[in-house]
Parts: C-alpha cells; sequence; structure tokens
DNA sequence: TCGCGAATGTAATAGCATATAACTTAGAAT
DNA sequence: ATTCTAAGTTATATGCTATTACATTCGCGA
C-alpha cells in the first residue's frame, strides 16, 4: 500500500495502489471542474499507467465517479464531525451548517458531484455510496441535539439540510453577489439555523404537553 | 420560419431555423439526462443537417448550453406567471412555490441544468441568460405580495427560494423515499412558505413600528 | 434583374475520450 | 515448482467536439 505517492514507479509493471490513487486524483480534478473536469485517460497518465488500467477497478466512469462520490461524503462526513466536536461558543447546529456553506463553496466542484449530479440517486440501497449519504444526514439530525419525539428530529434536520443546499446553489450562481447582496450567505444560513431551533422547541414542548394531557 | 417542424426538409439546403431548432431539440434531450445528455453530433442528425452546422449558430457547446438555459429560465418563468395568476385558495406564494418543486422534479434534467451547473455562473452580466434568471427571481419577490421596505422582501426571497431549491435537490437524491420519507416534499415546501409569510409579516409590522416612533 | 457579399450549410479531418479485446506480467495459493 | 488470477499493456473501434476549406442560397443595392 503506498497510497501517498500516486505514481506508479518507473520500472514496476503494477502500481499497487491504483484504485485509491484514482479517486485520490480525481476528487482533486472535480475540486474546481466538477465531474466533467473527470477524465479516466488524464488520471492514467497522470498516475503513470496506461490509458485503459483504470477498467480493472471501475467498470465505467459511472462507477469512478460514484466511488468519487462516496469518499467526497466522507470527507465531508469527517469535516462536519469535526466541526461539531470543536468548542465554540456557537451550537452545534451552527457550526454544521456554516461548515457546510464552506464545503459546498470551496470545494463546489466536488459539492456539485454529490448535490447535483444523477450518481447520488442512481446508487443501489446497500451500495457503498447510499451508505455514506445517509451517514453525513445522521450528523445532521444529530447536530439538532434534541430528543427523538416521533419523526420530529428528522423532520426538522430535512429542512435544514435542504435549506442549507439552497443557499449553496443560490450563492454559486451569484445571486449574493452585486446589487443583490442584501444579505449574506452567513446571515441567511443563520436565520434558517435559529427557525430550526425556534421550531424544535415549540414542537418538543408541545409533544410534551400533549403526551402529559394524555397521561 | 418554421420553428415547429424541426427538421430540415429534404430537398433544401438551408434549415431555415435552426438556431432555434437546434435549443428546443437540445431542451427535448436534457428533460431526462440534463447537460451532458446534450449532444451537439445527434442534434444535428436530429434536424437534419451536417454535424459542424450548428457550429454556424454557436461558438461551442457552453454557448448552446447557455442559450438552452436562457430558454429555460423564461419557460419556468411563464410557469410561475401562470400558477400565480390563475385563482386559487392558495396564496401566490404558495403557488409558485409548488409549481417551482413541479418544474423542478418533473423536468429534472433541464432543472439541474439550470441550478447545479456552472453555465449561468459563468454568465456575463447583460447576457441573455443572466437576464432570464433575474427575471425569475423577480417573480419570487412579486409573489410574496409585500410592500418594499428596505430590503426585506429581497431578503425573504432569497430565502425561500435557497429553501426550495434544497428541497428539490433533497427530492431527487432519494431522502424523501423509503424509510427516512418522514415528511413529504410538498409538506416542507408549505412549511417554509408559511415560515416565510410569518417572517415578513412581523419584519413589516415591526419596520412600520419603528416608522412611527421615529415621526 | 443582375450580381455580389454575407449568412448558412457541407465534406474532410484532427484530436481527445470512453471502452473493449487480446496479450503479458507478477504475486499468491496449492 | 506450477498454476491461477489480479492487474497492467498494446492495439483498436466508436463517438464527440471543433476547425478548415469549400458550396449554396438569400437578400439587397446598383
Amino acid at each position: 500500500m503506498r497510497s501517498q505517492l500516486a505514481r506508479k514507479p518507473e520500472n514496476t509493471y503494477h502500481h499497487g495502489d491504483l484504485r485509491d490513487a484514482l479517486i485520490k486524483a480525481a476528487l482533486r480534478e472535480a475540486e474546481q471542474g466538477g465531474a466533467e473536469a473527470i477524465s479516466i485517460k488524464a488520471l492514467a497518465k497522470q498516475l503513470g499507467v496506461s490509458q485503459p488500467a483504470p477498467y480493472r477497478h471501475f467498470a465505467d466512469r459511472e462507477a469512478l465517479l460514484a466511488a468519487v462520490t462516496a469518499e467526497a461524503f466522507r470527507q465531508l462526513s469527517t469535516l462536519l464531525r469535526d466541526a461539531m466536536a470543536k468548542p465554540s461558543k456557537q451550537s452545534k447546529l451552527s457550526r454544521l451548517a456554516q461548515a457546510t456553506l464552506d464545503f459546498g463553496l470551496r470545494r463546489n466542484g466536488i459539492y456539485r458531484l454529490m448535490f447535483a449530479s444523477r450518481t447520488v440517486s442512481c446508487a443501489a440501497k446497500g451500495s457503498e455510496l447510499h451508505e455514506a449519504t445517509r451517514e453525513t444526514f445522521a450528523l445532521v439530525i444529530e447536530a439538532l441535539e434534541a430528543p427523538a419525539v416521533g419523526f420530529l428530529r428528522e423532520r426538522q434536520a430535512l429542512k435544514i439540510w435542504a435549506a442549507l443546499h439552497g443557499v449553496v446553489m443560490l450563492a454559486e450562481q451569484g445571486l449574493f453577489t452585486g446589487e443583490a447582496a442584501h444579505a449574506t450567505r452567513e446571515e441567511l444560513v443563520e436565520d434558517f439555523v435559529n427557525e430550526t431551533k425556534a421550531a424544535l422547541a415549540v414542537a418538543i414542548t408541545d409533544a410534551q404537553r400533549r403526551k402529559k394531557a394524555g397521561a
């Protein structure tokens, strides 16, 4: 295993860890240009192997993209976990939200691969990619720091998750720049965070009251 | 002008309205598969012209995509305008929101072209595409049915617009299907609509109170 | 109405990407 | 030691974008 030095040594026949090296290199390529920037041929050249070599590890381009996207989700999960873990005056939810925004803008090519392509929706139920996406979403639920009352948390998690992605999209479209910049992206994200907290608080006390009344 | 029958008549040399026919045909192709499904070569074949003919009307693939995306925005604008115009018990905002969701799911390939590609963010300021996007956003502001108080409307419009796109994205990702379907997309959209209305109402009375106090 | 230039289309071709087939190498397993 | 298999190579088919040089037609002014 030498996944660090991606390139194959000159005199060897086998690369050693081509599959992993391909994913890492593809991720680097997608950073700016998204999925379109990923070329099997170019990757092979970069890694010092012949052009068809990657096909030993991935059935086709789609399969490579799926693996790359799964890795991207795992990286996002790590980032979010770290953001939630580090001590701060902000709430966990706020930190998760701002970290998501940051990831979405900084690594926008990868972000589009994750949330704006059909790769994810084509992923089979038990697949590596499917699992990676669900794990990320589980972090959103965790960030709410709320008890499980019915599916309240799931619903609020869906809402804030959706809102966050919308902000990233519009930001990337340029709706926050120029004359129309009547609110910063961070402000909007914080708005959504606060609304989520408020809605959660209301719904939970409501549920408790109903429970008491029923008892 | 015979933009209706897209294909060039057999015996003629000129198509007559190739530019328009290309855009229409490309839109049809993108309906399902998004931008990737648009192939200049395939379009030319469909329309009965030689493969390089499209390059007389578009400098390159990107230029065609930009024109297609602009047309898509105009179609969305029309749809939203219609939704807002038709008499209904629902509010204008609710109708606009549900219509956007519907468009985003039904014509998802085109939707991705509009909101999830880099085409829009690359559009120059005065370009056809740039204008089309701003016109669509203006409809969102209009749907709020609120007086212009500072940039309050713009801010709320940004928020609901972002939230809507997030819902479409997550829906397309499959986060609303299977075990996790603890809320329908329509419910979530209606939630966002109601929150927007509430926030607007509060902010506007606030502003009026402050104005009175100042006078 | 003639003719000429601009717009629009065609044929031929270069260059790059995906993908497959047939063959080679080296590491692992018995 | 031998053999099986995973992983890599060369050669090649196919499809797409894009350019160049050439052909046709439309429309407008003389």
